[in-house]
RNA sequence: GCGUCGGUGGCAGAGUGGUCAAAUGCACGUGGCUGUAAACCACGCGACUCCGGUCUUCGCAGGUUCGAAUCCUGCCCGACGCA
């Protein structure tokens, strides 16, 4: 069971307010995804993450392969049961950690530029520690080393183990890097792929084809069509989306313009606060982004006024709570100097207060964007 | 009182005649982080600087030497041992 229904569209941008509605339950959209890369929002448990208002989360194919492996998980009654998350539940193909253990690494480069390099990855050339081929992709381990091989048909086995509600398809996920012509190979590649996925795919799991081509937007035209013409349940757009917000917005439109309006879309891995209206407003359903968890363990918090960093020593004699504006139990509860004591002590809680926050800050961000839509405000 | 070992930058701790403003780790500061390789990474961390350098540092005071954190003498302090 898998549906997607749109409840209103704006009349202002290609926003539009919807009920993806899956076997654990409701996603209302737009809305933010947070990230649960081996089976936790890290820091945090699952009935904190669902108090902190998520409405469903995704998990990681390549990593809950390597641990503790999908027979594990399946043997535990699956990925719901397996973390104790009651709604709905995603998992990212392993096609991210082609670039992230691959080019991105070699490179020390995200998959957003900030600013023009030098460096261009040209057709042929493989990342030092995997190899790309035809069929998938050759992996090794991030952990010990041991050699694993992820390509379509194996990571939609997978990912059917596993068992979330929504599995996407193994895309190679490009540098920013890359050139033109890699870029048309990888492009051609991952259509291929896609075509494999759907072959492969055996359950009743929504499966999303992901578009590619990078800021080529020629490439991400076509790969609009030809993703868009398969028949997926979604579609999940991924790869880099430019400079800055108006060239995100731009991109992800054009994309969202040539996709079948009635099935949901999915931005993969972007959604700073600043991004949430560019990603709505150009049409997106869903997104998800590491960035509340990943930055909260460092110490950065999200707020109403902007992020800090709640480590600076100032902040030990603040007893304000960190967003005064906002509802969550964190703020209601703790100061500031009582987080940033325990963030510069190396305190766990430290990290596990300033994630729920942020979540909480985000999930709400998003509530305040599906208002706004409901409001004609975008 | 005698003996032994030792006193190095915020802390711990290398160095034991020139390549030392002094390794390394921690702490501290600044910056970065957008489908998690990430409680991580980069840079800075004596003072001044026209960024080439200049000046003051390795318990204190003298001395040896072209040159001392490094060798010698005295003093001060600490740990341990013996009285």
């Amino acid at each position: 069971m898998f549906e997607f229904k749109i409840l209103k569209r704006s009349k202002k941008s290609r926003a539009r307010l919807g009920v993806i509605t899956t076997p654990h339950g409701e996603i209302e959209t737009p809305s933010f995804i947070p990230v649960a890369t081996r089976g936790t929002v890290r820091t945090l448990e699952s009935f904190e993450v669902e108090d902190a208002g998520a409405q469903a989360l995704i998990c990681n194919t390549y990593h809950l392969h390597l641990a503790p492996g999908e027979k594990v998980v399946k043997r535990a009654g699956g990925l719901h049961e397996f973390m104790q998350w009651r709604r709905p539940l995603m998992t990212d193909s392993g096609g991210f950690q082609v670039f992230s253990l691959g080019f991105g690494r070699d490179h020390g480069v995200g998959k957003i530029l900030r600013e023009e390099s030098e460096k261009h990855i040209r057709e042929g050339t493989q990342p030092t520690n995997i190899k790309i081929t035809a069929d998938g992709v050759r992996f090794r381990s991030h952990i010990d080393g041991t050699e694993l091989f992820l390509g379509p048909k194996e990571s939609i086995r997978i990912q059917e183990t596993l068992g979330a509600d929504i599995i996407f398809a193994f895309d190679e996920c490009p540098s920013p890097l890359a050139d033109e012509k890699y870029m048309r190979r990888s492009l051609d590649l991952t259509h291929r792929w896609a075509d494999m996925c759907i072959k492969a795919h055996k359950t009743k799991q929504a499966l999303y084809g992901i578009i590619q081509g990078g800021s080529f937007k020629q490439f991400r035209a076509e790969s609009a069509k030809i993703i868009g013409a398969m028949p997926f349940q979604g579609f999940g757009i991924g790869g880099e989306f430019g400079y800055d917000k108006r060239s995100l917005r731009k991109m992800l439109g054009d994309v969202h313009d040539l996709l079948p309006e009635d099935k949901p879309r999915h931005v993969l891995g972007v959604g700073h606060p600043d991004d949430f209206p560019y990603i709505a407003s150009a049409g997106g359903d869903t997104f998800d982004c590491i960035a509340p968890t990943h930055y909260a363990r460092r110490g950065v918090v999200f707020t109403s006024k902007g992020r800090f960093d709640i480590r600076n020593r100032r902040y030990l004699t603040d007893q304000k709570p960190l967003d005064s504006r906002c509802l969550c139990d964190i703020c209601a509860t703790y100061s500031r100097a009582y987080i940033c004591h325990l963030m510069r002590a190396h305190e766990m809680t430290g990290m596990k207060l300033a994630s729920y926050h942020n979540l909480h800050f985000f999930n709400a961000e998003a509530q305040r964007l599906r208002t706004r839509i409901k409001n004609n405000e975008i």
